[in-house]
DNA sequence: ACATGTGAACTGCTTCACAGCG
DNA sequence: CGCTGTGAAGCAGTTCACATGT
């Protein structure tokens, strides 16, 4: 299979997104035209990025909205469950536990853990905080697919080869640190202070 | 000037980091190659980045730490205080609140507001909770640049309506919600279930 | 001699435009 | 006839390679 460019990946999440809309308003086919409309994009761009995966469409007609729901969940495999660990439960950490559009999507959170003796044995919506030291020996249960980082800047190179050697396979790091990672290990930094800066160099270079 | 892409602006913000981890090592003067080296580019890339804003540096010896520092502060628009604004005091807008990576760059939290009566009046790290219905008012007074939402999908559009209405020109969105604006309005978009999705399709793609 | 600055080549994503099929 | 699926064209971002300046 060819390469998958990670704006088409995106992508195929906002058109899962526009479907379960159209689903919910019993709408039983969609052109792409007009799930072109609602993403911000063009009916080229998606049937270009479908067309990576197969021939969904009717000619003529369009796309009937559960095969293609189903289609996507299949591409992104969400059609099984994933199971994900916290690493750190601060404010962020705890914040992202508690975040119900996880769990709704099929990740599953198996266990959170923190380093801080304080926070250990603390629960946070129904899961207990776990001491980072038992992260190893428990994953061999738990069995996580993917670890999501909510750690200081400081610890989190640290904490991402932890995970990596326990047998996670995705990070999604938040914490405001570059991380290497195996290339067997796929990542995904979210970096807040970043995206604020994106939003002053707008503000400095666009208008004025 | 000319255009400026976004992948060129994130790599502005991450040179600024390096440069301030080689400022506070004491670390006068940096080659192209050495920066690229810290991120996971390439000098030439380091190079044409720069190149758009200007000569910055000396031919045979590299770039002078703090004079590349105070050229990329300038350059994002940090030489200065932005206030922002948090919409949605939530678990991940009280998060944000407290956050320190922002108050650090000059981003200035001038208030915080929720819908929720149960909310209002509460204080998170120093700053008391403001009705929703004051921010048109006391954005005269506080003069926001930027607006982060934290608020459910629902209400995002809307509270996105009503910040712009008040003058802000900066719109970071944490709400699961593509929104509209126009487009004098600067956007980010934070989505977190759509990193997730991405780190699920590597999973299901790239191996196996 | 060495590292920058930059046109030119290249790579890859997006848009176009139309043949193909229901 | 309408809308999909897709090669081809167009465009934007990255990499190359070297002339230039210190």
């Amino acid at each position: 299979m060819k390469r998958i460019a990670e704006s088409t990946v995106r992508r195929l999440s906002l058109y899962l997104r526009f479907l379960e809309d159209f689903e919910k308003r019993s709408i039983g086919t969609i052109s792409s035209d007009e799930l072109a409309a609602r993403g911000s994009t063009t009916s080229a761009q998606v049937r270009k990025d479908l067309s990576f995966f197969g021939s969904f469409g009717k000619r003529g007609l369009g796309y009937s909205v559960p095969e293609l729901l189903a289609r996507l969940r299949q591409i992104l495999g969400l059609d099984h469950e994933w199971h994900v660990v916290i690493v750190g439960a601060g404010k962020i950490g705890a914040a992202l536990a508690q975040y119900r559009g996880f769990s709704q999507r099929g990740f599953r959170i198996v266990a959170l853990y923190d380093s801080d003796p304080e926070k250990v044995g603390r629960t946070v919506d129904g899961l207990q905080i776990r001491p980072m030291s038992a992260l190893t020996a428990e994953s061999h249960h738990h069995r996580p697919d993917i670890a999501v980082l909510a750690v200081p800047a400081t610890a989190a190179q640290e904490v991402a080869d932890i995970v990596v050697a326990a047998g996670v396979r995705a990070i999604l790091n938040f914490a405001p640190q570059q991380l290497q990672v195996p290339d067997t290990v796929a990542l995904k930094e979210v970096n807040m202070a970043i995206e604020l800066e994106g939003l002053s160099f707008a503000l400095t270079n666009l208008r004025m």
